[in-house]
RNA sequence: GCCCGGGUGGCGUAACAGGUAGACGCGGCGGUCUUAAACACCGCUGUCCUUCGGGGCGUGGGGGUUCAAGUCCCUCCCCGGGCACCA
C-alpha cells in the first residue's frame, strides 16, 4: 500500500489534538524546557520562511521532550501594527477584522505543520486581555521611572504619519517601507534603555549567536573617554565628549551641531545672517543627504570663542553639520592634526593644525604640510603636563596618554572620565490607531498621570483616511476625567508594537490570567525561556528590546510574586530574571529559486564556434540589436552561459576578466557578482519566485516539507530554494514507509551481518543526538538516510536476523519522529504500538554494540595516503607500524628511500617519512 | 572606513580535537524493467593521465608552520550581513 500523506497527516493531527498530546502542564517533579520560536505577524499567509523557522524549532522541542524534559512550545500572534491600518484604508475593512481573519487562516496553516504547539496557551497581542497587560507594564515602568516623557528630535515618517524608533530607521529611511524619514522636534514617551546599556553589553551566562552579540554591541556603541567643559567667552559652559582627551592640547577650534541651543547666544551680530542661513540649509537637508560622508565639509564661523581649559587658549567656535546633536553633547573639540574629519574641515576653512603626537619611529609632524590626520601610536608632544607620555592604539584608559589626560583633567576640575553610548533611549509613542493605547492622562493643570482603569480600550474608529491617526480626533475617546474627577485628556498615541512583542514569552504562560500579566505559579516553573529561535534581522530591535524589557520588569518588581513561588518550590530565583532567553539560535533565510530568464547583452568574439565574452550586461529591456548576442539566459554553469537569442542558442564562454554590468551594483563587476546576481534572489511576489508551502504540503505532505527544509540547507545559513531537491526527501519518507510497514523475512542469517546492522543503528543514535542538540538538522538527516540505505541493503541480502531488523527499524522511526512526526507515528502504530511514538524516550546507544570491530588504518608515505589496512580498534603502536610496513604497496614505496621517521596514531594512521 | 559571517564537485552541502577531502541528497551518464515513456531498481559520477596496477593535481589567490593543513599563522581578493562624518 502506498503512503497516503494527506489521510495520515489529517488523522493524526486530529487525534493528537483530541487526546491533548501537546498540553504542557506544570510538573515540579520533572525538568522543564521552555522552547520558543518568534511569533508571526498575521500578514495573511504563511510563507516558506515561517516553515523554515518553525518546523525545525518544533523538531528541536520534540527532541527535548523525548530526552525527558517537560516541554512547553507555545504559539501566538504579534497582531498590532501598520499593515492592518493600511488594509483599512485601501480595502475599507476594520483593522481588527482584517487581523483576526488573517489569524484564523494562519492558525489552520500552522496546524498543517503538525507541530507540538500547546494551543491552549495561544496569546494574541491585539486582544484586550493581552494589551491590558502591555498597558499595565507601561504604567509600572512609568511608576518605576523607566518610562518618561521628553522632547527630542525624532524620526518622523511622512509616509506612515508616525514617529519611529532609531532602530527602525536604516540609512535615513524607514526600515519597512524604505521611504525617507525627516527629523522633527516632538514631545514623546521614551523608555530609558540607555540606563541599561552596560548590562545589555554583558552576555555572560547566555548562549547567544556571536553575530547577534556583535551587532548589539555595535549598536549600543560604547565609547570611553572624557567629558571636558569648555567655557565660552559669553560665560556659557559647553560640555564636550571626546575619546581622545590626550589630544586636547591640539584642539584648535570647536564645532557645534547646527541645532545646538547655544548657537543663538554664541553667535555675534555680524555672523548672524550667515549662521542662520546655514542652519536653515542644514535643516532642509534630509537625514540621507546629511549622512553622505564623501561630500565636502561645510560650516560657518559663529564669531564666538571658547577657552581651551588645558592651556587657556582662545579657540574659534564654528557650526557644521558633520557634528550631530544626537551624539554626545552635540559639540566637539576639533583636533585637526589627529582626526580626519577635523583635518578636512580645517583645510577647507584655513584653520590652524597643531600636532601633539610625534609618530612612533618618525619625525615631528608639521601642521602646515600634513596631508592627512595622524591616527596612530607615538609620543605626546607640546602637551604640557602629559608631554612625553606614550600613546598607543588602545582605547580609553588602556591608552597611557588617555589615562594621563583624564587624571590631569580630574585633578584640575576641567573634566571627568566619561562613557558615551551611540544607542538612544527607546521612543515608544506611535501616532497610529492599531496599537495598545498609551494609558496616560493629561490633567488640566498640565501634569500627567496614569489612567486609573485598565485596559484603555481602543475605540471602534469609524474612519481610516490614511492621514493622521483616528485616535487624535476621537473626542469620545480623548475626553476623560482625572483621578480627582476633573476633565482631562487621554494620550492619543499608541505603543510601539515592539513593546507588545517584548514580553509575550511571559503572557504565553497564562494567556487568560486576569490578576496580573502572568501567573506567578506558571512563571516560577517555566521561566526563563531555554531555547529561542528566530531570524537574526531582529538583532538590534526585538532581540535587544526583549532583553531590556526583562531587566526593566525585574527592576520594577514585576517578578516579585514569581520569586516567592519559586522559593516555595525550592528553586533559587537568583539571576533568573536578568535575561529572557538562556539560549538563542537564528535560522537563515530561504531565498527564491535560481531563475533563468534574465535578458543578457553580450559583446565579444567567436572562437571555434563558441562565443567568448568580453563584456556582459544584464538588461531586461535591451533591444535584440543591442549587441552581438542578445537573449534570454537559459542555463548557467561555472564558466558558460546558454543564451537563447531571437533565432538560435548560443553558448557563451565567460573568461575571468570579462566585464560584467549588473543592475543595482555600480561600476564594473566580475563574474562572481554576475553569478550571485543570477542566483540569489529573495522570494517576492514581484519577482514571481515565491514557493507556496500549502501547495507543497498538499502534494508531498508536511513531513516531506519539514524534512526537506531541514535537510537541504545549513539551517543557520539558509539559501536558495531548489524545487527539484524535494523529491529526495519524499523518496526517503516513502522508503521509511516501506521499510516500516512491509514484513521482513530473513533468509540465511549471519551473525556478522546482524551485528553490522545493529552497530550502524546504534552509531546513528550517537550522530543524530549530537546533531539535534546542535541544531544540525542536515547532518542528522544524512545519518538517518544512511541507516535507511543500510536497511534497504539488509532487506536485499536477507542475512540479518529479525531481531536486528526490528531493532534498527524502531530506532530509525524514533530518531526520525521529531522531524517527521506524522509518518513515524502512523508506522509506529501499525507496528502494533499502543502508545504514541512521541511519548517514547530518546534511545541511548549501547557502547558495546556501537563499537567498531575493525577500523581503517590509513598508511601514508610523506603525508600522502598510499594504502589502507583494516585493523583492530585497540591495536598498539608497534603492531600498527608492523601492519603498515607489511602492506605490499607500502613495500614498493619503501624501495624509493630510507625511512627517516615514523608517526603512528593508532588505530587511525601511520605516516612513514622517507627520503 | 570599522565589526561579524562566508568562499569546498555541475548544484545544496559534509568533514567531531591538525590525521582517509567530498558523507548524505539533487542533477547528470549508463544499464534493467516497459510496446514506449514516467516511476522503480542496479551501477558510475572532482579533475587530468594511465600499460587499468595505479599516478599527478585539487577546498578563492599567494606565502608560512608541521611528518601531515579545508582546518593553524601572515597577506591579498571576492561574496553576504551589520554599523558608520559617533567626536
Amino acid at each position: 500500500m502506498d503512503y497516503d500523506h494527506q489521510k495520515t497527516e489529517r488523522e493524526w493531527q486530529e487525534r493528537w489534538e483530541a487526546e491533548g498530546l501537546y498540553r504542557s502542564v506544570v510538573d515540579w517533579d520533572r525538568p522543564k524546557h521552555y522552547a520558543l520560536t518568534m511569533l508571526p505577524y498575521p500578514s495573511g499567509d504563511l510563507h516558506m520562511g515561517h516553515w523554515y523557522a518553525m518546523t525545525p524549532s518544533d523538531a528541536r522541542a520534540r527532541y527535548m521532550r523525548m530526552k525527558g524534559f517537560n516541554v512547553l512550545f507555545p504559539m501566538g500572534f504579534d497582531a498590532f501594527g501598520l499593515p492592518a491600518e493600511n488594509a483599512a484604508v485601501q480595502r475599507n475593512i476594520h483593522p481588527a477584522e482584517w487581523t483576526w481573519s488573517n489569524i484564523e487562516r494562519m492558525r489552520v496553516q500552522i496546524r498543517s505543520m503538525g507541530a507540538m504547539i500547546d494551543w491552549e496557551r495561544e496569546a494574541v497581542s491585539c486582544d484586550p486581555e493581552y494589551y491590558e497587560w502591555t498597558e499595565w507594564l507601561f504604567r509600572r515602568f512609568y511608576e518605576g521611572g523607566i518610562a518618561y516623557r521628553g522632547e527630542a528630535i525624532v524620526n518622523w515618517s511622512p509616509t506612515l504619519q508616525t514617529v519611529l524608533a532609531n532602530e527602525q530607521v536604516i540609512d535615513g529611511k524607514d526600515e519597512r517601507t524604505g521611504q525617507p524619514v525627516i527629523q522633527k522636534k516632538m514631545e514623546q514617551w521614551f523608555f530609558s534603555i540607555t540606563d541599561y546599556a552596560d548590562e545589555l553589553l554583558n552576555f555572560t551566562g547566555i548562549d547567544w549567536p556571536e553575530p547577534v552579540k556583535a551587532m548589539q554591541t555595535n549598536w549600543i556603541g560604547r565609547s570611553e573617554g572624557a567629558e571636558v567643559i569648555f567655557e565660552m567667552e559669553t560665560g556659557d559652559e559647553v560640555p564636550v565628549f571626546t575619546t581622545r582627551p590626550d589630544t586636547l592640547w591640539g584642539a584648535t577650534f570647536m564645532v557645534l551641531a547646527p541645532e545646538h541651543p547655544l548657537v543663538d547666544t554664541l553667535m555675534t551680530e555680524e555672523h548672524r545672517v550667515a549662521v542662520d542661513e546655514y542652519r536653515v540649509a542644514a535643516a532642509a537637508q534630509s537625514e540621507l543627504e546629511r549622512m553622505q560622508t564623501d561630500k565636502e565639509k561645510t560650516g560657518v564661523f559663529t564669531g564666538g570663542y571658547a577657552i581651551n581649559p588645558v592651556n587657556e587658549q582662545r579657540i574659534p567656535v564654528w557650526v557644521a553639520d558633520y557634528v550631530l546633536l544626537s551624539y554626545g553633547s552635540g559639540a566637539i573639540m576639533a583636533v585637526p592634526a589627529h582626526d580626519q574629519r577635523d583635518f578636512e574641515f580645517a583645510r577647507q576653512f584655513g584653520l590652524p593644525i597643531a600636532p601633539v603626537i610625534r609618530p612612533k619611529g618618525g619625525d615631528r609632524l608639521n601642521g602646515d604640510t600634513m596631508e592627512a590626520a595622524y591616527i596612530g601610536p607615538g609620543t605626546m608632544v607640546d602637551s604640557g603636563p602629559i608631554d612625553g607620555v606614550v600613546t598607543t592604539d588602545a582605547k580609553g584608559r588602556a591608552n597611557p596618554s588617555v589615562a594621563a589626560a583624564i587624571d590631569w583633567l580630574e585633578e584640575h576640575g576641567a573634566g571627568t572620565e566619561a562613557i558615551n553610548y551611540r544607542m538612544r533611549d527607546w521612543l515608544i509613542s506611535r501616532q497610529r490607531y492599531w496599537g495598545a493605547p498609551i494609558p496616560m492622562i493629561y490633567r488640566a493643570d498640565g501634569t500627567v498621570e496614569p489612567a486609573p482603569d485598565l485596559p484603555v480600550l481602543l475605540p471602534e474608529a469609524p474612519e481610516f483616511t490614511g492621514g493622521p491617526s483616528p485616535l487624535a480626533t476621537d473626542e469620545a475617546f480623548l475626553a476623560t476625567v482625572d483621578s480627582d474627577g476633573n476633565p482631562a485628556r487621554r494620550d492619543s498615541d499608541t505603543l510601539d508594537t515592539f513593546m507588545c512583542s517584548s514580553w509575550y514569552p511571559y503572557r504565553y504562560l497564562s494567556p487568560h490570567y486576569d490578576a496580573s500579566a502572568f501567573d506567578p505559579d506558571e512563571a516560577a516553573y517555566w521561566l526563563p525561556v531555554d531555547t529561542y529561535t528566530g531570524g537574526a534581522e531582529h538583532a538590534t530591535m526585538h532581540l535587544l528590546y526583549t532583553r531590556f524589557f526583562t531587566k526593566a520588569m525585574r527592576d520594577v518588581g514585576v517578578f516579585a510574586d514569581t520569586e516567592t513561588a519559586m522559593r516555595a518550590h525550592g528553586r533559587d530565583p537568583e539571576g533568573l530574571f536578568d535575561e529572557p532567553m538562556t539560549q538563542s539560535r537564528n535560522q537563515g533565510q530561504i531565498l527564491g529559486e535560481e531563475r533563468p530568464g534574465d535578458r543578457l547583452v553580450v559583446a565579444g568574439e567567436w572562437v571555434d564556434g563558441r562565443f567568448v565574452a568580453e563584456s556582459i550586461r544584464v538588461d531586461d529591456h535591451a533591444a535584440s540589436d543591442a549587441g552581438p548576442v542578445v537573449g534570454e539566459l537559459i542555463r548557467r554553469t561555472e564558466r558558460t552561459l546558454q543564451v537563447q537569442t531571437a533565432d538560435h542558442m548560443v553558448t557563451v564562454e565567460v573568461p575571468e576578466d570579462a566585464e560584467v554590468e549588473v543592475p543595482g551594483i555600480d561600476g564594473i563587476n566580475d563574474v562572481t557578482q554576475l553569478r550571485h546576481y543570477l542566483e540569489v534572489q529573495r522570494m517576492s511576489k514581484s519577482k514571481g519566485n515565491t514557493v507556496n508551502p500549502d501547495e507543497l504540503v498538499e502534494r508531498y505532505g508536511a513531513d516531506t516539507v519539514r524534512l526537506y527544509l531541514m535537510f537541504a540547507f545549513d539551517w543557520e545559513k539558509g539559501g536558495p530554494w531548489d524545487s527539484r531537491g524535494i523529491s529526495g526527501a519524499r523518496r526517503f519518507i516513502e522508503d521509511v514507509w516501506k521499510i516500516g510497514t512491509t514484513e521482513y523475512e530473513p533468509g540465511t542469517v549471519s551473525a556478522d551481518a546482524s551485528l553490522a546492522l545493529r552497530r550502524a543503528a546504534h552509531q546513528t543514535i550517537t550522530k543524530v543526538d549530537r546533531d539535534m542538540e546542535a541544531f544540525k538538522w542536515n547532518t542528522a538527516i544524512a545519518a538517518l538516510m544512511t541507516l535507511r540505505n543500510d536497511l534497504l541493503e539488509a532487506r536485499r541480502t536477507t542475512a540479518v536476523s529479525l531481531e536486528a531488523w526490528n531493532e534498527a527499524v524502531d530506532l530509525l522511526l524514533v530518531l526520525l519522529a521529531p522531524i517527521a512526526p506524522h509518518v513515524t507515528e502512523e508506522i509506529w502504530s501499525q507496528r502494533g504500538n499502543a502508545e504514541s511514538i512521541h511519548l517514547q524516550s530518546w534511545p541511548e546507544a549501547d557502547p558495546e554494540v556501537a563499537a567498531d570491530q575493525t577500523v581503517t588504518l590509513v598508511v601514508q608515505v610523506n603525508g600522502k595516503v598510499r594504502d589502507r589496512v583494516e585493523v583492530s580498534p585497540d591495536i598498539d603502536e608497534e603492531t600498527a607500524i608492523a601492519a603498515a610496513m607489511a602492506s605490499e604497496r607500502i613495500q614498493e614505496w619503501l624501495t624509493k628511500g630510507e625511512v627517516r621517521k615514523i608517526i603512528a596514531r593508532p588505530p587511525n594512521l601511520v605516516n612513514l617519512v622517507i627520503n
